[in-house]
DNA sequence: TTGTATGCGTTATCAT
DNA sequence: ATGATAACGCATACAA
């Protein structure tokens, strides 16, 4: 292995002076600079990243937080999208990212004591449950974090924005003459909060009456269950219209319940999605639905987590909103 | 932060015998274990990583190489779902995983400088294009090395079945009646050149007569690319009355085309897809296509990398091969 | 402008 | 069974 000490012999200097050179100091001659540059890359020079983060502490590697539960994680197209432009985003501005696990070797270990364990400069929630206490120390631990779609006291964060997005749904689908709007929402979540307050307000705006049990709980990204919720609407004396679902897969799981049940998307019932993932523009009929940029949402992460890491204790944490797009498909029926 | 030398002032020994106590040396008294056990976990003591690295060569994570090409990547269900299967059995090993990229800061970096600085135990190409002489450098480093769908002297890897499967596939559609069988397929890769060498093989052991023009070439993953490959495909005098293609995506290409040109499947054109991916089974018709285990395929990449950096020198690679299933769905019709 | 010395936290060797 | 010591490779404060 070429060191820097390898390097000064060659060079016959000193390794600080090497060390200074490689690093861009400005105190070493122009002519020494030439030199010890020509032999680090004759020599095939590495420098060593443990032996640079021992002095250092510095790793320059963010650390990203997964949700393990279920089989989503990196199936699920919105957070592989989102983890792709953080990555993408972080590499440019000069950091590795690494998987947060909460085991060391044999032993298990807290989120925050792996972060520790491997020095990361920064942390990414990108999915996670934010209950849970781990998570919820790593959040105050005081390292510098990113969290997507939830927002902590002291951190920075990247939001979709879900008021307005709810907003334009639903004046769109009212703007199609529907009335009986009902919405299926996700486990209790910030943005499950969010988006069914979004829900109300908006109705109330437009003077809409909504009753109870048109606000129906289902799971993310479960087809079964927003089945379900699907099946409980549909017996209601009142049927809804049109029907909200919490993202673009759940509709799924309500389409095949009503196909079920011989009704027909949008002949019979209106519905539409969210997220706005690549199926959703390849179903027929087209499904209506509020696109979240995905990759934006992740770039801006990185960037707001490098600059948590850059100002240090000076850093005044962002509150980055992400707009959606609303994708007018075919799933929406127009009523007289 | 709490180091070992705290640990040892406070229960009175020295730096070393913590080391050994925590490490479970055998050549430690009992009684001290147990008290240098309690301290530390009392005290919150938590390795560092680098300073371990520092010392012994090693770090317990495993670097991930993807291909950056495009927009694929982690957006690739196929390839997401590897690696999260990948992920969580590395992780069960013990080791963190971490993606590769070709930058240091602000400095480029080969692939194989890029393991060599982060030290990683050992590497694994997801997805990446093997052609690329940095990725070959990489392969040829000496550095334990998985490959996934790609073959090389001295490294382990895995394969998915695609002799297998595209003979099942073949097979399938003869037994469905089918003799004029297209074949659109990936461009110039090993899985490419295998698909195509057990397509004209399958065809060949039950007697078909395979017209040059049959055989179109596309990109992966590329819906454009292989609706391109259909358009020729249905110029032609005599036309296929079943399509093969690449992957499920680029299905969705062809089935474009067919639909532009008024032609359905599979009342008109037959098809069929590969991968299985969860849209596949979505899509009505319901598509035939050959699934691949891509969470299996990347599980069995950890396991034989673990293997090869326990191994060491003694490492003989093997060659792991996932068989795939097929997966009848309703876009191929049975002929009279 | 260059060099010397020190220490980051850990493990490993060798002595006790 | 325990400890003293060195070394891993680098960056930096300070001396020259």
């Amino acid at each position: 292995m070429v060191t820097i000490r390898a390097i000064a012999e060659r060079c016959g200097c000193s390794p600080a002076t090497v060390s200074k050179a490689l690093n861009g100091a400005p105190d070493v001659g122009h002519e020494m600079v030439r030199r010890i540059r020509a032999a680090a890359a004759e020599m095939g020079y590495i420098p060593n990243a443990a032996a640079r983060t021992l002095k250092t502490a510095r790793t320059y590697s963010f650390g990203v937080l997964f949700k393990e539960a279920s089989q989503a994680g990196l199936a699920h197209e919105f957070f592989s999208l989102m983890l792709n432009g953080f990555k993408r985003r972080a590499e440019e501005l000069g950091y590795d990212i690494s998987f947060i696990s909460s085991r060391l070797g044999e032993q298990e270990l807290t989120y925050t004591g792996h972060v520790r364990y491997r020095h990361y400069d920064g942390v990414a929630v990108i999915t996670a449950i934010y209950e849970q206490p781990q998570v919820r120390e790593l959040i105050e631990s005081g390292i510098p974090t990113v969290t997507v779609d939830d927002e902590f006291h002291g951190c920075g964060c990247v939001l979709s924005d879900n008021v307005q997005g709810v907003r334009d749904l639903v004046e769109y689908v009212y703007g199609m003459g529907h009335r009986r709007i009902a919405f299926i929402h996700g486990e209790n979540t910030a943005v499950t909060r969010i988006r069914v307050a979004s829900f109300y307000r908006t109705c109330a705006d437009l003077g809409l009456q909504v009753p109870e049990e048109y606000v129906q709980p289902a799971v993310f990204h479960d087809p079964p269950s927003s089945g379900e919720a699907t099946r409980r609407l549909m017996a209601l004396r009142s049927r809804p219209t049109c029907i909200l679902y919490p993202d673009d897969i759940s509709y799924l799981g309500g389409l095949k319940v009503l196909e079920e049940m011989g009704l027909a998307v949008p002949e019979d019932v209106s519905a539409a999605g969210y997220d706005g993932i690549f199926l959703s523009q390849l179903l027929r009929p087209r499904l209506t639905t509020m696109r979240q940029d995905a990759d934006l949402m992740g770039v801006r992460a990185a960037e707001e987590l490098a600059r948590a890491v850059s100002e240090g204790k000076a850093y005044l944490p962002a509150r980055v909103v992400i707009p959606g797009e609303l994708l007018p498909g075919q799933t929406v029926k127009r009523l007289a």
